[in-house]
DNA sequence: GTGGTCTAGACCACA
DNA sequence: GTGGTCTAGACCACG
């Protein structure tokens, strides 16, 4: 997994994690790989891997069963609102930043048709393109 | 000036720089404030402001003149090529991410526009509001 | 290290290690010492030796690896290119200097041969003997 | 004048002084330039010419007479001691940095050639260039 | 007054 | 233990 190193790593696999599970990769009540497995997926040290486990934990999204693992939480609701929380996140500020950079409403809807039509993923650093 | 901590500092300030050169709060040619009134500016070190003039002139977007000061590069070409670098970055971030939560290219122009009907700005974490 | 206190020592700094790299004294992929130990190693401060590090890796010259430390390129070719670009900056900045001091070509070589004859190495402020 | 922004201003402007003496651009007896005057011609300012002007008063390579203006030194001698420290401090210096660099003797006298050839003078930073 | 450099010391993220 | 970042405070070169 390649890391912008301008963000905290245990930050970016929280991300990774996220994604797992709202996009279904990971189901509700489903056990997550253990934190070495993780380790070795992400490319991470345990320890870093075991603070991003430890703030999901206290935020209920995922749920620890002692000496059985992790699973993710089967609190449905929960998911949902997470997808919401972060959907929202990401629009907030792509917006905010777009317009600071002095693009109007319509032009930032035209970027991004562009930046579709040209199916063009020059991405980097990011979390998803492992 | 609020400050991002899961981001450097510096890079935060490059950040409200750019910012302002791109939309012309700064022209250019015009002269910075000096290093130690951006640093009362922005509420941080003196130091940590030079860090970020430090890259932004190797970068030859800004362009000190001994014992005068900084100055925003004349070259137009320069901003505008920074601009359009700015604003792809934050295109294809947003849209990796927001893909990243299994949003279709539709629904992340759905989600936009009703955003920007909300006029809903709970804004936090901005550059603007620093 | 003895330092010239006419440039910056961050910049004495990567000269130095520059040499070094150049010399195979550091082979490609090898890890630099650590930052505090190259700050003992030069007796400089540990920030002054970051700088010079943060510019090299820019350059990319030297690579970082998150909490492993930092080690020396190992695309041999990047290596090359500094080389030759510092013998060429050597070569025409004391052309250019013994030309301004009105010494023919045929002087310059001439006095350069009498130099190496001498094997006189009244050497003050070079990189070695620091 | 371009100016090396790694070593002092006033240090180049010394440098730049001692080669017109040496050079005879200025002869032994002969008036300078206003220390105005020398300011424009060097676009540096006042001050930093003062100093440069002060430290060569002190060596006694130039005389001051009061009311009157500053002169080269008559003494003859003096000056071309002063071609000789300069011309071997310049070749120690060379040699040294390219020794460092791993280039024998032969390989040195070989680049100095090539480059004399090459008539290739891409001769920026330097006090010469003017 | 302006930027440039350096130091000393602290805290954090990561392995 | 390793690098990365930040702060506070000092001194210097230049205008």
């Amino acid at each position: 997994m390649k890391f912008d190193d301008k963000v905290p790593i245990y930050y970016q696999i929280k991300n990774y994690l996220y994604h797992q599970i709202i996009t279904g990769e990971l189901q509700p009540g489903e056990k997550l790989p253990s934190v070495r497995q993780l380790a070795i997926d992400v490319t991470a040290n345990v320890n870093t891997v075991q603070r991003a486990l430890s703030e999901m934990i206290t935020e209920e999204v995922i749920v620890p069963q002692r000496g059985k693992g992790n699973f993710v939480t089967t609190d449905v609701k929960e998911i949902e609102q997470l997808k919401s929380k972060l959907v929202n996140e990401q629009i907030s500020l792509a917006y905010q930043q777009l317009h600071a950079l002095d693009l109007s409403d319509d032009e930032i809807l035209t970027e991004f048709k562009q930046f579709m039509e040209d199916g063009d993923v020059q991405n980097e650093r990011t979390i998803e393109d492992r």
